[in-house]
DNA sequence: CTTCCTGTTCTATTACATGTATAACAGGTA
DNA sequence: TACCTGTTATACATGTAATAGAACAGGAAG
């Protein structure tokens, strides 16, 4: 699992780390029960404060798609007693992929060749992602596999 | 045309602004050529200030949609002075959408309910959009056909 | 020419978001 | 006990968002 930053970004170091996280759920990358690093070990391989990793985590939390505790730490799962999935997500959704695929037509490109572009993406989630995992616990990330676009310049 | 704003949401005002602007390009409703109102006359029917509007605006030019000069006020239209298409504008616009599917296949929805929904985003869009103006000059928005949501609690 | 409306630029202020930092507390583990 | 975990609180520096007022330049219309 490669796990990349870009400081140079105008997107938000929390949001960044979020949503990589959500694209290894849908990758299936990350199956239910699967661990996450803490995040002061999270943080200090982004070399990123580690409140900027709790803030990403809370995000993921209040969307259901994380379980924090004290004992196992942070752990992929829908948990059952932060209530039911948030029913406004699909109209809230909706409107941010019309948007998005407003731009892309503006732009001029193609619907067609979009179309094409999503069901690309949509293939590389396949029918493996989230929710089909086998509770086995992998290592999310250890030390060392986290790479850092940007820096200083 | 409905130019609505969410004053409660998260979404900066300038960047909702940007965001309708961008779908009722999409959608053909603002053919090229067409006329968009000024600053100040825009700022005054969503009530506010005319720096958010320009805001908006600039964001638009620099993303060559739109092409503003004294004479004539903000217009319709890939300017060709201002240099070619973001080369990069693709492979960013792809990690976007990369992200926002992701989180629909995180939240459990169907990759193929997915595919559907985007096939149902760019039907709207279709063959009409952009570009395919007749240089006609429509109104884009006249007095008193915006609409805010939302507003003080 | 004068008046009016346009975009553009400058400065300033208030409020909030971002990121870092330090500290402390609670609970499970070795 | 010592250690690592999440959680919370506070503080600070920086940047963004939105508003506001003022001024200037250029085209249109009287």
């Amino acid at each position: 699992m490669q796990l990349s930053l870009d400081v140079d970004s105008d997107v938000p170091i929390y949001q960044q780390i979020r949503d990589r996280i959500v694209e290894a759920l849908a990758e299936g990358e990350l199956a239910e029960g699967s661990a996450l690093p803490s995040t002061r070990q999270l943080g200090s391989d982004l070399a990123v404060n580690f409140h900027t990793v709790n803030k990403a985590y809370d995000l993921l939390r209040h969307e259901g798609l994380i379980r924090v505790n004290r004992k196992s730490g942070a752990v992929v799962r829908r948990d059952p007693e932060s209530g039911p999935p948030d029913p406004a997500f699909p109209d809230e959704w909706r409107a941010r992929l019309r948007t998005l695929l407003a731009e892309a037509v503006a732009q001029g490109l193609d619907p067609g060749e979009v179309g094409q572009r999503v069901g690309e993406v949509l293939e590389g989630f396949g029918h493996e992602g989230f929710s089909h995992g086998e509770s086995g616990r992998e290592e999310f990330s250890g030390a060392g596999n986290a790479v850092v676009k940007g820096g200083p310049t």
